[in-house]
DNA sequence: ATGGTCGCCATGCGA
């Protein structure tokens, strides 16, 4: 059995208690967040020391943030990938460690919004392009590799509540959809999708105008695989609830289970 | 077409 879970937090000193909450209800392997907002010295380990999980941060004020907190003994760390773009911002980090089910290399990334302007939007399509070289260039190594994180992209019309109105918003617009497709289409596979062909399910809903009240969202929040660990694959969780408690954050985590049983 | 809400940290900016 191995669970990997993935959120976007907005603000982890926020969020602290959800977090725990999750840890302590799921107790996932690997758990990834995103947003964390926050700088290293005041991230808030305290509310997880004594759930035994072993952080690994990418930190920056004030904006994006990254971390992974697993279960197991750290190998290896990475915190950028080639020709990355944004590379004095805070949104790659990279584990690999032994598993019940073997050696598991386990990404996390927050793909840049890229709304601001053009130019912001025109890092992201970099961006994109450089994170799928570099993950087409490691999904055949023979090890198990899960990529999870918020790809700020909703690559079907499946993915978003009103295909027609978004067709020119950020998040939803042929340049980005085809910048992510290539993602899923190289060796990698969208765990949720090949469960759900047909389901319409959100992972993100916009604070403003009641967008979660009128399930106005789009599904940006990924778990990918390699075909080595789509092998053992079981089931897929989005927790639409958390979406529901109080001082939500705008995205809800995601999990992904594989099992030896699963053959 | 506009503005709606959060979280950063003290003000407008990013999402």
């Amino acid at each position: 059995m191995l669970q990997i879970s993935c959120w976007n937090v907005n603000s982890v000193k926020i969020r602290a208690d959800s977090v725990k909450k999750l840890l302590q209800q799921y107790s996932p392997d690997f758990l990834l967040l995103q947003e964390l907002k926050c700088e290293e010295n005041v991230f808030p380990f305290e509310v997880f020391e004594d759930l035994n999980y072993n952080i690994s941060l990418k930190c920056q004020k004030s904006y994006n943030g990254v971390a992974i907190l697993s279960k197991h003994i750290i190998d290896e760390i990475k915190y950028d990938f080639p020709n990355n773009p944004c590379s004095d911002e805070a949104r790659f980090i990279e584990v690999a460690s032994q598993t019940a089910l073997g050696y598991c290399r386990v990404i996390c990334v927050y793909v840049p919004n890229g709304g601001i302007s053009k130019e912001r939007y025109d890092v992201k399509l970099e961006f994109l392009k450089a994170l799928k070289e570099y993950l087409v260039s490691i999904a055949n190594n023979d090890e198990f590799l899960i990529i999870g994180g918020d790809f700020n992209v909703a690559p079907e019309e499946l993915d978003v509540h009103d295909a027609t109105s978004l067709m020119d918003e950020v998040c939803f617009t042929p340049p980005e959809r085809r910048a992510m497709r290539a993602i899923l289409n190289n060796n990698l596979v969208d765990l949720f999708r090949i469960k759900n062909p047909n389901l319409k399910q959100f992972t993100w809903w916009d604070y403003r105008a009641g967008a979660y009240q009128k399930n106005q969202g789009m599904r940006i929040d990924f778990l990918l695989s390699n075909y080595k660990l789509l092998k053992y694959f079981d089931s897929f969780n989005v927790a639409h609830n958390f979406r529901s408690n109080d001082r939500p954050s705008d995205h809800v985590p995601i999990f992904a289970s594989f099992s030896l049983n699963a053959l």
